[in-house]
DNA sequence: GACCAGGAAGAGT
DNA sequence: ACTCTTCATGGT
């Protein structure tokens, strides 16, 4: 099986980038194994110590997935501008973002509203397992995710199956209107954050959490810092105090809370976010 | 801006 | 068994 040998300034941690909630399609086995799906790939990957095993892709495209690429010491030193970000810093060692296909991600986060974690990733498996394509893997089946075509084929009837109550018509209709994944990818890749991001947001069921979650799991914006409930309580509770907790999330607090990270954090805002939400429960 | 719908499943009591 | 919450969005 292909090998990986991380270096000393290339800190990584498998169960932590896996495990922290950014990815709905990777399941740990009891034997420390991940088994996952990534584009029309079925993979296993395994960490011991600084040797990284996997079957089912190349080497080329774990580094690319995994971002082993990325300066994530130098990153972290940008972003650890307090005893707080330090603290989750410091729990969640070896924490990457991986870069997600963008259509899967685009669909998963339209998904995601309101939900908990458990109930996305039920959904994303039964979209997968009514339209996508089929793949044997170690004698277990395994279904790619579908196309924007595969899906809106099937019309908004065929998918209740998937129980995604009122996104049902959301997924449908942004189906519809991204008949072809890679041009729309490629559009939205060579947008700069701003643009890319007013662009998400005409897609039906794409508001500003979900298109900053996009940006930043699929497109690699890292200045994007997406405000879900989670991430507000500890904006609110240890950064800005003033405001009022009972209240809905206006668009005017989203905007209060993105600015006060990007410039507290700076440019990599995005993984000081990520340390947050992972570190949440500790 | 305030309010509410849509709806399934987890978590806690 | 019951209530509250959940990686929010869109329409009125």
């Amino acid at each position: 099986m292909p090998k990986i040998t991380l270096s000393d300034h290339q800190p990584f941690s498998l169960d932590q980038t896996l495990g922290c909630g950014q990815v709905f399609r990777w399941d740990r086995a009891e034997d420390g194994w991940w088994y996952g799906i990534v584009k029309d790939k079925a993979i296993k990957i395994r960490q011991d110590g600084s040797i990284l095993v996997f079957k089912g892709a190349t080497t080329t495209f774990i580094r690319n997935y995994f971002s082993l690429d990325l300066d994530l010491k130098e990153v972290i030193k940008s972003i650890d501008q307090d005893p707080f970000i330090h603290a989750a810093i410091g729990s969640c060692t070896g924490l990457r973002l991986v870069r997600q296909p963008p259509w899967e991600c685009l669909i998963s986060y339209i998904c995601s509203t309101n939900s908990n974690i458990p109930t996305i990733r039920r959904r994303i498996a039964s979209l997968a397992e009514q339209f996508g394509k089929a793949i044997e893997f170690e004698g277990r089946t395994y279904y790619t995710f579908p196309n924007p075509t595969s899906i809106a084929c099937e019309g908004n009837e065929g998918l209740t199956l998937c129980k995604l109550g009122y996104r049902q018509p959301y997924v449908f209709g942004t189906s519809c209107s991204v008949t072809d994944e890679r041009q729309w990818e490629e559009r939205i890749r060579r947008l700069p954050y701003d643009d890319a991001r007013k662009e998400l947001m005409t897609l039906h069921g794409v508001g500003p959490k979900a298109a900053d979650c996009i940006l930043l799991f699929a497109f690699q914006k890292y200045e994007a810092f997406p405000v879900d409930v989670w991430i507000r309580r500890i904006m609110q509770r240890n950064y800005i105090r003033n405001l009022d907790l009972d209240a809905g999330l206006t668009n005017r607090d989203y905007n209060r809370i993105r600015g006060f990270a990007r410039e507290h954090f700076g440019d990599y805002c995005g993984y000081a976010q990520e340390y947050l939400y992972a570190a949440r429960n500790g």
